[in-house]
DNA sequence: GGCTTGCTGTGACTTTTGTCACGAACCGAT
DNA sequence: ATCGGTTCGTGACAAAAGTCACAGCAAGCC
């Protein structure tokens, strides 16, 4: 069960783990399951873990005054899923996140970060996510402000086709900014 | 002149330095002076350095096709500047950064990271700041996916003031993702 | 089976934003 | 002081995107 996470270390780190090392993960994150629709995280509590997602699907979002949810992530199989600023600081979140799909995760209660960024694996692993995040948000946002609905879909398309095929599109639509009927007619072939 | 540093990570990272932290720090990093519209960084150079900007104001923008430049980022006094992707993996940057007023920088060179990162003060600014990084980004893109013109707009005022007053209208306006015009029409008081 | 619910597409229309063109005010450098 | 560049506003129009309403269709549930 906690392979998956193993090796998803040893990939980003680019350094192996100990037995003892994997031991003390065993012993800071727990396996937990969330039934499709189920919430990880709900507005205005507090997020306590860091979710490492084994199986599934989840999304990220903000609800305004109307209502209207906005959807800043969608994460599947091997990705963290967490609202980093609750977590660290231990505050309320703005931000929903829910179960997309029946998803298995490995949960890192807030109180164990410490003891899991002892292990120099992880500290250069957490260092990389950190740095590959960045890069994507800032691509992101430059997409965001520089690009039409369009060429932002088409983009999305290459860089996420997995996660195109795993969501309805109306969330799609939402992550990009455009409403679902924009995304809809872009999609048209004939259009022109 | 380094005092202003030495301040930054106290603040940041909650630590104080010691005498010889700081002549480690003065010993990695280097001054430097940029005129107004010095480049800091060209595309498709490597970024050699992170900078902090003691005095003055920098922008950091990509180029597309048309020849339209996007601003991704404003800074002034106090912040660091630095295209990350490009000063972590030495690989050729998307994006340029620019002097907008005469500026002051203290540099510190890539092989300079480590040696910088060993002082415990220093590590947790850095974790501190990838946290209010990752943190500002989010939010600027859920503004950008929720709001309209007008929205970003007055959030931006309310958030970066001091910036508003520094930098032109028509790069506001880039950075929010929006014409020069529109932004000039928004902010006609009549305007309803 | 029949029912509800969620997802997608589409037409008609409105609103928002962008584009192009022009001119005025300002500012720094020679 | 004046010349060239930059900034900002604005009008007229075009393009992009949003909104509202309706319909078909598939999946799941009693």
């Amino acid at each position: 069960m906690y392979e998956a996470l193993f090796d998803y270390i040893t990939r980003y780190s680019g350094q192996t783990l100990t037995e003892k090392d994997q031991e003390i993960i065993r012993g800071a994150m727990e396996p937990k399951k969330l039934r499709k629709k189920q919430y990880f995280l709900e507005e205005g509590k507090v997020c306590k873990y860091t979710g490492f997602i084994l199986k599934g699907a989840m999304r990220q979002f903000s609800v305004d005054d109307n209502g209207t949810e906005h959807i800043l992530q969608l994460t599947i199989e091997n990705w963290w899923v967490v609202d980093r600023q609750s977590f660290m600081n231990q505050t309320p979140s703005r931000y929903f996140i829910e179960a997309w799909e029946d998803t298995e995760l490995l949960l890192l209660p807030r109180p164990q970060l410490d003891t899991i960024l002892a292990i120099p694996a992880i500290n250069a692993m957490f260092w990389q996510m950190s740095e590959n995040n960045h890069i994507a948000s800032q691509k992101r946002l430059d997409d965001t402000i520089s690009l039409n609905a369009v060429s932002r879909f088409e983009n999305f398309q290459k860089q996420y086709p997995e996660i195109m095929q795993r969501f309805p599109l109306h969330q799609i639509a939402s992550y990009l900014g455009i409403a679902r009927e924009t995304l809809s007619r872009i999609r048209r072939p004939d259009a022109h």
